[in-house]
Parts: structure tokens; C-alpha cells; sequence
DNA sequence: GTTTCATGTAACTAACAATGTTACATAATG
DNA sequence: CATTATGTAACATTGTTAGTTACATGAAAC
């Protein structure tokens, strides 16, 4: 089962762009998510019917950061993301008149809504600005300036 | 993303053979979950394997249980049908050179294990002699007599 | 005002993974 | 030895996701 990797990706160019003072093409984000422009603005038009980015066209124009970092958590993005199944299992039958099979389905949905609580619950927990603040903390541990450019291909 | 539903499934039929004094054939379970008896063969083959199943070739051959239902547990069905993932969602890369994104997979993956870790030990908490019991709870409360065939297409 | 550069979005294509199917080998029983 | 079952490889089908093309819309530069 293939992994939906979509909140990690856009994270990821979230981050970019809080390092960032102006806006930033759907060109360049395409580039460090190694993809097309077009996924970029699909994925973002979540993002930004939410209001947590916000989107120029014509010259200078691009997409820029329109939320507190402090605020917007992790699971608030991927809620804007759409908030897709976050479990690759699932049962076979959602309402099965076999007993058997009920009784199967009552314990796994049960396991299933408990992870799902637990993970959606650590999401919320997350703010961009924690996340901000680890990438600080790493950069200058590592003692190398970031110039997003150097880190991914063109 | 569609969810994997093998589990679920193979639970199913495990609970019917549990119900059963003979071996039930391919075709049987096959029935029983609606798909093809090839199909039920390989994904029994890891249960064989790990000795929670027993296949018998010829006339009035099929599958048997060969685990005791108090300490066979969901967890160690999932890991007999090979483990796949759990979660429905991931990192975008495993080991990024650049450092936001090492951010970003650092607190994804950490929310992530602990997910996996939650629903894990749930799994392996529930026995199939639990689901067993319940399926005969139900089926008291229902009074309905239970066969096989009658809550499956033929 | 027209050219350029950007997003917005629909429609199409490609790639991939999961499931279903066919075919045939193997083994056990009557 | 005919029948019935599993074992397994190979292939086909299906469905989903990501990628691409195409074009409309809007904003800024000139």
C-alpha cells in the first residue's frame, strides 16, 4: 500500500516558505517537492480556501504564508489537505449481516478510532513554528547557512 | 487511498472454521468473502507458514485451525499476512538532505511510530477467542441459529 | 493596451498497486 | 486412475494517484 506523503510534502514547502520574506512561485515549490507546478496548486488550493496561505498571480505574484506559525498545527493542515483516511487497514464490509463478521468489524473499528484519535491528536499538537524552530536548531548545529536552492534539484 | 481489508477479512473466515468441525475448502471461504479462491489461498499461504492454519490437499481436504484461539492474537494475524503498513500516510523522503525537511520527518515520524505502537498493542490485545465470544453473544441476543451460507451470496 | 508572468482548473495520460483470473503442477483420497 | 483439493506462477483487470497539457483569468511591467 502506497503511503500518502502529500502533508509531509507540503510541510515541507510551508517551512520554505516561512524562511522566506516574498512570495514564492508554484514553479519553485514544484522544485523542492521534486513535481509538477499544477500538483503544487492543487494541493494548495486546500490550503488556501482554508486561509492559512494565500496566492498572487501576474508578476512578483506566487503563493505566501497567511497564518500564525504559532497557531496552525499539523493536523489543521492535513484537515485542509482534506483530511484523508489516516489508516492503510480498513474492514472488508462496513455494515456485514453476518454476526461473524460484526463482531470482527466491532474490534477493529475500535482499535482503528483509537489510533486515529492518538495520531490526530499528536497532529494538533504540532505547530509550524515548533517545526520551524527544530529546523533552526538543526541549521545552526550543523553550522551550514540554508539556501533552499543548494538542497534540492532544479 | 483504499484500505487494505485482508485482515479483516481473513478474521472472518478464521471465525467460521472456528465454528466448523472439519476442513473448509478454498472455494468455501472464497464464498464467504466474496472473491476468488485463489485469492484466499494466497493470502492463507502466510498463516500456513507461521502455523496458524492447516491445509490438507485431496478429497475432504481444506483448511483447518491449527492455533489455539486464546493466544492467537489480531496482531500476530497482521504480522502472519506480512506486516504491511499500518498507517495510511508518510514521509515524502526517508533521508533528506535538506534540513527543513529533516524537521518536518522528525516529528512526523515520531507521531507516526506512536500511532503504529498504539494500534499495535491494541491488536495484540484481542485475542480471536475474544471475537469468538462475541460473535456468540451476538448470536444469543440475535437467537438467530447461524449458518454459514445463509449470510453469504452463494 | 499589449506583453509577460503568474495562478485556477478541467481534461487527459501514465504509472502503479491490489485484486481477480487462468492454467497447470502436486498431492491425497475413494 | 479419476476426482478433488491445495500451491503457485503468470497474466488481466481495476481503481487510484500523480503527472501533464491546455487554456482561461488576472495582475504587473513596459
Amino acid at each position: 500500500m502506497k503511503r500518502d506523503s502529500r502533508l509531509s510534502g507540503i510541510l515541507h514547502v510551508l517551512l520554505h516558505m516561512a524562511e522566506q520574506s516574498g512570495p514564492m512561485t508554484s514553479e519553485t515549490l514544484a522544485a523542492a517537492m521534486s513535481t509538477n507546478p499544477v500538483v503544487i496548486r492543487r494541493i494548495m488550493a486546500g490550503l488556501r480556501e482554508q486561509g492559512y496561505v494565500r496566492a498572487e498571480r501576474g508578476h512578483g505574484g506566487g503563493w505566501s504564508l497567511a497564518c500564525k506559525l504559532e497557531t496552525t498545527t499539523l493536523r489543521d493542515i492535513h484537515d485542509a489537505l482534506g483530511g484523508s483516511a489516516l489508516l492503510a487497514l480498513g474492514n472488508r464490509t462496513e455494515s456485514p449481516g453476518c454476526l461473524v463478521e460484526q463482531a470482527v468489524n466491532a474490534a477493529l473499528d475500535q482499535a482503528f478510532r483509537e489510533a486515529e484519535q492518538i495520531l490526530l491528536g499528536r497532529l494538533g499538537q504540532i505547530s509550524l513554528a515548533q517545526l520551524s524552530a527544530d529546523f533552526h536548531r538543526r541549521r545552526v548545529a550543523g553550522a551550514t547557512p540554508h539556501h533552499m536552492e543548494s538542497h534540492h534539484a532544479a
